[in-house]
DNA sequence: ATGAAAGCGCTAACAG
DNA sequence: CTGTTAGCGCTTTCAT
């Protein structure tokens, strides 16, 4: 019968004992080939081969007390904006000969305090993207792990930050300069750092603008909120939307669509690219595309950054948005119109806030 | 100085020497709690609670054999496709109390080869989504690990399928039920496993029938793809269209509203669902709705099966399809029409195949 | 340049 | 019920 699978394999001293070499010098053969004389060195390593030898990381983890692990937590598997990320990070860890250790702390904080606890001694670090982690609770955390977020900004953490503001000051910018003077502004959920992020940069870019813009929500950044957004929207007469995500800026588009309101003559909507949309490219709407996947190489580096060098202090990485301006933003219907100071407007309404970007 | 972060977590005998017990003891406290004095057991986990002591996976799986860690793989991490069968997956591995090693072989059958090669030695088995690898090479690395496939069947491994055969089935009748005699379809990447399935079920369901059946592609399931097809699904004068993935069937939308074709009106759509728009619901779109998330927790729940005897033999699941009709689906414009066996044409046209669901 | 030996944190017999 | 004793596979002084 056959036993099992993994029941035997190959360890260090098969391995030494068919080379006529003590399990020292396999395993340095390995770590510091620089260290054993070229032709051992060349015996082991072909013995090694031929017995298929593949040292085991548990065993030395326990010795070296690296694992040459890496965790990754994120907040929701289901989400693109996260498997893009993922992708980064997964492809960077790899380059670095790291493997990722993945877990989706689905939207709670409490799991996701379990999940770091559990993962903490198989891995050398870990990053937590969108965590939804308190302050007081993240900064417990990174006592005894060594921590990068993405998406949130916490003091002495290692961060890679994505930038909504400018996002936000893109897209703006761009519907001014088309002739938009009344503009709404779809948020997504009131807890999410970077919905924060959008409304500093919004505020900011519209201080001292002759621009009125209207701030509606929070939304759940779901398509359905979208679609409800849309008449809000129109309710208040603005001739542009900026949504919280492409998602919802979809949710838009199709509402529009149902009250033959037509985009973007009509009105003009641009999304947050959640990178849902990527493979198709989404030809009809304007958005700020986000660098996802190099934000979560970032974050694998500097993990690694800090594991190579736990002295030193933390980065903070802040990564560019980018405005893709296709066909979904236009001129107003009527050129200009009102010309009011920047106000804003108390939430409407209230959604239950899930996925976030 | 802080001296680094994990460098002095606390060992099993640590707590021994607080809890006046010996290593085995707490071992045995963690283990199996039934051979220990309540009394004992008590006073030995508090410790263990008071010292925030975690046993160490990588030493207990140096002696016990076991990682109690489970290795994914998916072809593309950006595919939102295998982002459901991973969030179901993943889930079900943290129920049993397992760990998910997660890699992206990027549609490189040598990388994927290498990857599972690499993580064989942390985990107890492995599963593989839509693998590229050759029936050859899956059998060879069935030979010392644990496999599960997904998406593929192979001999003597167990497999979790998604019956794209009966979807296409239900896509079928639903089409014919409401008229539509002159049917196409169009096709994802060659060498795509689910494609050849649903091909399959297309022949089948056509046999016997008084439908024509028109073949298209090739494709890569893009949306561009879909575009392009759209075009000659239009010109070969079909009334409804299949596509083999969401993305293509809103690619065909996309191209049948820019050229003025009404849909359903002129037209009919069905995509299958690639989880793709997930979130939005697709609500244009009626399409085959596969059961990923649950794939994906079946998948897990099958290696456990095999993990735990060892001996049994291999299970292949079929979860079924689901089609979701929706408003892309209507009778056709002029009633029936000519009525002709089922035919199929020759692949039209060769476009690289990337991602394939 | 290489080997011997100790030990990383844990579990698995085997005694008691 | 609990302690003792060996290792698991590897790295790392310390010798040689």
């Amino acid at each position: 019968m056959d036993r099992g699978k993994g029941t035997s394999a190959t360890s260090i001293r098969d391995v030494a004992r068919r080379a006529n070499v003590s399990s020292a010098t396999v395993s340095r053969a390995f770590a510091e080939p620089g260290l054993v004389r070229q032709e051992t060195l060349t015996r082991v390593l072909a013995v090694a081969e031929e017995l298929r030898y593949r040292p085991s990381r548990a065993a030395r983890s326990l010795t070296t007390g690296k694992t040459g692990n890496i965790g990754v937590i994120v907040s929701d598997l289901g989400n693109p904006f996260f498997s893009a990320i993922l992708k980064g990070g997964q492809a960077r860890a790899r380059e670095a000969d790291h493997a990722v250790f993945l877990a989706d702390a689905e939207e709670n904080p409490r799991l996701e305090m379990e999940l770091v606890r559990a993962m903490a001694r198989q891995v050398d670090g870990v990053v937590i993207c969108s965590s939804r982690l308190s302050e007081a609770q993240l900064q417990q955390l990174r006592k005894d792990t060594t921590l990068v977020l993405v998406n949130r900004r916490v003091s002495g953490v290692s961060a890679v930050l994505l930038d909504g503001a400018g996002g936000m000051r893109q897209a703006i910018e761009h519907l001014e300069a088309l002739g938009h003077k009344r503009i709404g502004f779809l948020g997504g959920p009131a807890e999410s750092w970077s919905n924060r992020e959008r409304r500093r940069g919004l505020r900011a870019v519209a201080r001292g603008r002759s621009l009125e813009v209207i701030e509606f929500g929070p939304f759940a950044p779901q398509f359905e909120a979208g679609q409800h957004a849309a008449d809000l929207a129109v309710a208040a007469e603005v001739t542009a939307v900026v949504a919280f995500n492409d998602l919802m800026a979809l949710g838009v588009l199709s509402r529009l669509a149902d009250r033959g309101i037509g985009v973007p003559h009509e009105i003009s909507v641009v999304g947050f690219d959640n990178i849902l949309m990527a493979g198709m490219a989404t030809p009809q709407l304007t958005t700020v595309a986000l660098p996802l996947e190099q934000a979560g190489r970032v974050a694998i580096e500097l993990l690694l950054e800090q594991l190579a060098q736990p002295g030193l202090g933390t980065h903070e990485e802040s990564l560019p948005a980018q405005l893709i301006v296709r066909a979904s933003t236009a001129p107003p219907p009527n050129g200009v119109r009102s010309g009011m100071r920047a106000t804003r407007t108390e939430p409407l309404q209230e959604t239950n806030a899930v996925a976030e970007s």
